[in-house]
DNA sequence: ACATTGACCTGAGAGC
DNA sequence: TGCTCTCAGGTCAATG
């Protein structure tokens, strides 16, 4: 589920909280989820450091740790992270955790172990061995440039939209969103959309993606207007009130409006 | 070369 | 109550 706004929010959420505190230890409680390092010299590497900044890449969060490389995570389905005071008392799936020197620890909880942690030496370098897209909301990707990435390609819209080599950071649930709201149904081919549809999704994008990142990511908080509120059995569209239909699309759950997505 | 499908992972919820 | 089955979805390997 973590997608680009969900990342996002978790760059600002360590930005307002684990940054800048020194680590007394860290601890691995999964070691599967770690690659490339062992857990002792990961706890090596980052003893006595601090996290100097944190940046995103699609789905990816990338923690520089102060003069000693960056770590990379990714969280899969179900990762998440949370700062807690109480050590006692980390989330029930946490895989890896850093304990500061203020008492605090940041806890990556991921149930589904789905996720992952590396270290690595730089972000760009990371990015481009990966073959990853650029990112969704970069500055570089302008409609003219998002049609360059859009054209040649078969199959379907949503698919397109989810291949993290094509765009990187838009996953299930928010190429549904994206799709919902430039009115476009997610089974079209990318070849049948003409040059208004593409910029109708370009501008959807551009849209959906920073107001989910503000709101946290959270389906309950989106405004009435978006589909992630409805996105389940039995709901409806926010725009017309007719039931939603779901199908598969690309091997995923897809939901769309019959009436509104053309 | 590109697109699609299945496996991986775990817990929640449905159905019997 | 308790068992089994299905589903969720990000990515990668295998298949089309």
């Amino acid at each position: 589920m973590p997608e680009l706004p969900d990342v996002q929010y978790y760059k600002s959420y360590v930005d307002a909280t684990a940054l800048h505190q020194r680590i007394d230890r860290t601890e691995v409680r999964d070691s599967d989820m770690v690659q490339g390092i062992t857990a002792r010299g990961l706890a090596r590497r980052l003893k006595g450091r601090k996290l100097r900044s944190a940046t995103r890449h699609g789905k990816y969060l990338f923690l520089e740790v102060a003069d000693d490389g960056w770590l990379a995570l990714h969280f899969g389905m179900t990762g998440r992270l949370e700062y807690v005071q109480d050590t006692d008392r980390l989330p029930d799936h946490t895989r890896f955790a850093l304990y500061f020197h203020n008492g605090h620890c940041l806890a990556f909880d991921c149930q589904c172990k789905l996720g992952s942690i590396a270290v690595i030496d730089d972000p760009q370098r990371f990015v481009d061995d990966h073959q990853l897209g650029p990112d969704a909301l970069s500055d570089d990707v302008d409609l003219a440039t998002f049609r360059e990435l859009m054209d040649g390609r078969r199959g379907s819209v949503k698919a397109a939209l989810m291949k993290q080599e094509t765009i990187a950071g838009i996953g299930n649930v928010y190429s549904d969103e994206i799709l919902f709201r430039a009115r476009i149904r997610p089974t079209r081919n990318v070849s049948q959309l003409d040059d208004r549809d593409i910029r109708d999704i370009y501008r959807a994008m551009r849209q959906v993606l920073p107001v989910a990142a503000e709101r946290h990511a959270d389906p309950d908080r989106m405004p009435r207007s978006y589909l992630m509120p409805q996105r389940h059995e039995g709901g409806h569209c926010p725009r017309c009130r007719q039931g939603l239909t779901k199908t598969k699309v690309s091997g995923r759950g897809t939901y769309f409006c019959k009436r509104c997505q053309k």
